[in-house]
DNA sequence: GATGAATGAGGATTCATTCAT
DNA sequence: TATGAATGAATCCTCATTCAT
């Protein structure tokens, strides 16, 4: 799976086949078909194994943390989880959108909206409308300013959660101003 | 043209070859390669096709448009672009993000950058640090959200537009509630 | 015809091809293949073409002439021919050597090996033991000389000639020495 | 490599193609890949091979023998190279004037040349003006000899040297009479 | 379990030739 | 007669997957 992740960010996807990930991980391409069904569930491993610690971050979210608090520990799990290998996350998330992935990305994304649906039931939380729905853009949200941020090679965590808190404050129609 | 812009819609990238893009355009391969050099080629030129139309409105905003109905203005254009063919555009935005395409990725983003930049210098527009870097945030929101929503199929265009320019005003920090 | 010639020799045998020869000769394939069946066809009116000068210089050759002037004719003859154009020459020795244009090579081989075996009929002549053999024999090494010397840039042609009778007396056992 | 022997041979350079030798060869197309790289390293691997003997034979020329001597077994090697098979023989001599395989020619020809060149310090050498222009020009005539052989199904080895050598000797302005 | 050679379907591209205009 | 777009067979090459060792 490392190899993986290590062709995908070298080469991209183009370059990304199996002869290559075999001889990137120093094994043969047989031993690769022992652990995975083929190429595709390597790729769903990797997109669980990249997702997981986005996902157990969400989790460890403090239930008892006030709306603001609990949202910039989202943030913050995101950015982290985008900026420590960007190129590798931007191709995840264009693989997990392709149609083959769709079980994968979907349970993914089921985990995040819980949490963060969870979190608007929460004390100061906003009123919305479409509960899944605000979930899903904010999570949007998020990511497209973190990837964007991957590829323009921005290294100040600081500033960009604070970017993407006003831009998801302004989403709830919240002042931001008040909060942070 | 139309073709490939089918065949992507109709079976993903993956099912995207210059045979079935001839087949579906009822001509052979070889007339495709009159027109295309190559496969890249023709996705190119369907790139700038389908960006056109945004590219023309954002340019059709009048100059001397205060900075909130020039902001409207663009998140309606992007909108209009991302909805009238979700899938595609979504695919296409992808697509742009590869390597081979960066030159054409580049050129349509720096028009955007452009105009919006050029919005931060109007009236009442806010005060940003970095506008290049707020420019291209601001598009990343724009799109990441409409994405989601042709993703959704959603087809109210008018809450989206305002769910939009909410989160927009909130990365400038200025209070939608006065604006709009 | 021309057109065809000029793209052998700028473009080599792989780079010939009927497009490549009807945009160089500023018309239209179509109109090529009013004047020739197909492809082979041009190539073997250029075979034709090229050979022509050649032929006609040795049907120039006196018919009183002693052997060995006659001789330095056919080679002066040879050498202009190969040292006019000496990539096209080349290109077309080898083309006339492939299986489609067998005929061809043997029609124009045929008239200058009459040639050289009427010559071995006169005054002062070599014996050789088979005629046909003979003539085939000092056709090539004429032309392997001079191609030889086309590929190198050779330009003396006078000791080219020298040199290429000394080889062509030594195979007919004839004291060079004694004659030129 | 035999299989692309085979093919040539059989079809000419117009019917060879990675088909039918991996057919021929009784592989498939893919493993054909797995040891050439592509079309052209097949033929250049060919060419080599083939090159290998005549090359082996040239330097197996004892050191002390004398010019007339070495010479005939310069000849001989290159009689028994072309002879072997002719139709393969004469096919590479012309791949290998293509473009494509400049270095691989040079490298033959720089050998053989240098074995001649040595030859040229012998006793009894004659003295020419220009080694490496002497020298090409007898491969020349060597190569353009026993090509002609081969094309005409020539079997009888040794009278094709001994004409061979009177060329050879001609083109030096020595006196054959005297030597063999 | 590991290996990696073999497989061959799939896909990009070229180009000789035709034929409606 | 000239045109040149259209055709599609032919060809090169890749790569996911298998399986004998």
């Amino acid at each position: 799976m490392e190899a993986a992740a290590r062709v995908l960010e070298e080469k991209g996807l183009d370059g990304y086949n199996t002869n290559a990930v075999a001889e990137r991980a120093g094994v043969s391409v047989g031993s690769l078909y022992q652990y995975f069904r083929n190429k595709d569930a390597l790729l769903s491993s990797l997109l669980e194994r990249e997702a997981e610690p986005f996902l157990a971050a969400l989790e460890r979210i403090p239930g008892e943390a006030p709306f603001q608090a609990a949202l910039l520990l989202l943030i913050e799990a995101s950015v982290q989880q985008q900026l420590r290998r960007p190129k590798l996350a931007r191709l995840l998330d264009f693989i997990e959108a392709q149609a083959a992935f769709e079980d994968q990305a979907r349970s993914t994304v089921d985990r995040a909206q819980l949490v963060l649906s969870r979190l608007l039931d929460r004390e100061k939380a906003p009123k919305v409308e479409d509960r899944p729905t605000a979930a899903m853009e904010v999570l949007s949200v998020i990511r497209a300013l973190t990837d964007a941020a991957g590829e323009r090679g921005e290294q100040d965590y600081s500033r960009l959660v604070r970017r993407i808190h006003r831009a998801v404050c302004g989403y709830f129609a919240m002042d931001v101003r008040k909060t942070s």
